[in-house]
This record gives C-alpha cells, structure tokens and sequence, in this order.
DNA sequence: CTGTATCCTGGGCGATACTG
DNA sequence: CAGTATCGCCCAGGATACAG
C-alpha cells in the first residue's frame, strides 16, 4: 500500500479521502465536532456499518481523531485532525462545483 | 437520477466527476485534448472497457467532447469542454493535497 | 448510543476475445 | 486504433441481529 507507485498525486487523495462516503464525513466535520449518531443523521442513507469502516479508515490515514467518553450511555466524539482540515479548500471547491453544476442544468432544461 | 434528493452538493460531484477513474481523467485532460490510447497510457493499469465506459458517462454529463476522424487507423480525440474545465481548480487542488499528504507520510516516518 | 458480527447481493471492474 | 461483447470474480456496502 505504502509501495504503491502513483503515476498522479489525485491518486492519492482519491484514496485516503475518495469514494462514496469519506467526502460528506469530512464536509460535515468541517464544521465542527460531531457525535456518531448526528453525523449519521446529516449524511443520511449510510448504515452503522459502513460509517464505522469509513471513520476508522479516516482516523488510521490521521485524518480524524475518535475520542470516546467513558458515559452511560456511551457518547463518542469525532473530529478533523490538522491534517484532515487541510482538506477544507478541496471539499468547499467540491460543493460550489456540485452548485454550480445544478444550477447550469436546471437552466438549461428550459 | 434526476430526482434524487442531495443533502449536500458535494454529492453531485462525486457523482459526476468522482470513482476511480474520472478525476484522473479529467486531471489529464486538462493538460490538452488526448487520443483514447495516449489516455489509457497516462493513466495506467485502466482497461479499455473501463476507460470506454468513464468517457461515455463523462460525455453524457456534459464534461467531455469526443470527436472521431473518418481515417484509417481511426483517431478518436477527448477534450473537455468549457464544464468540465471548471473542475480545474477542485482536481488541481486534489492534487496538490496528494503530494503534501505524501511528503508529510515521509517526514514522519523517521 | 455506539458500535460488532453475520450474511448476502449487486454491480463495478478486470480478463479475454473479437471487430470495423 | 478504438472500441464492443461476454464472462465471471470480488468485495463494498446494505440488512439485520446482537452487545457493551
């Protein structure tokens, strides 16, 4: 994985910040600490399970940090490293784009 | 599809421009218009089906032109168009957050 | 509430062969 | 050269049940 050559940096954040759902989680934890259950909430669509694999891959690449408090019931704090809030200007260009992109179609059916 | 209710524009974006194959694509062609070949050479390890596919789906949304020249051998040329040269910024952005990323992995490694 | 543990399915994708 | 046409594998991810 480490030895992987890559012909293209893209391909790099495509795999440690690619895919179906690590984008959303990382724009939803820019702003701010979230617990698991809202972040769940705000994606909207995503199983337990698959919000679990994605969180750890994010917090073993240092992208997130998972802080659990030893409550009942049980409440677990996710949050963007520095690392992972590096990202910011990439996911804000990603959702303008995804705006604009609408918008041009919306106009265009008409 | 186009009824899909997105709780974040991001969203459109990956649908659009994301996967594993798409934002190198376009990070390609932003360089200049390429031959089918001369793409599947750039990107690498992409079978023909694959890239054949990405294209269409690419073209379909509007991002990419293809243009085919009555010779023989064939010539099939991709381009973007004035959409998806927008995405300029977000891919070169991705880019640049793979090669920090990566120089970061390296420097603390030791 | 925040997770594991299983089971299971679709479809993305590669491998391969063939064609205009 | 630039594709289609098939086939088949794999595994990401959903559904569900259970646990600390």
């Amino acid at each position: 994985m480490n030895m992987k050559a890559y012909r293209c940096a893209v391909e790099v954040t495509i795999e440690v910040a690619g895919g179906k759902w690590k984008p959303l989680i990382i724009h939803y934890l820019l702003s701010g600490t979230k617990r698991f259950g809202e972040l769940q909430r705000l994606i909207g669509g995503v199983t337990q399970r698959s919000l679990t694999l994605q969180l750890r891959e994010l917090e073993s690449h240092g992208m997130v940090n998972r802080v659990v408090y030893a409550e009942v019931p049980p409440r677990v704090e996710y949050s963007l490293t520095e690392l992972g809030r590096t990202l910011a200007p990439t996911l804000v260009a990603m959702r303008e784009w995804g705006e604009n992109y609408m918008a041009r179609r919306e106009a265009e059916q008409q």
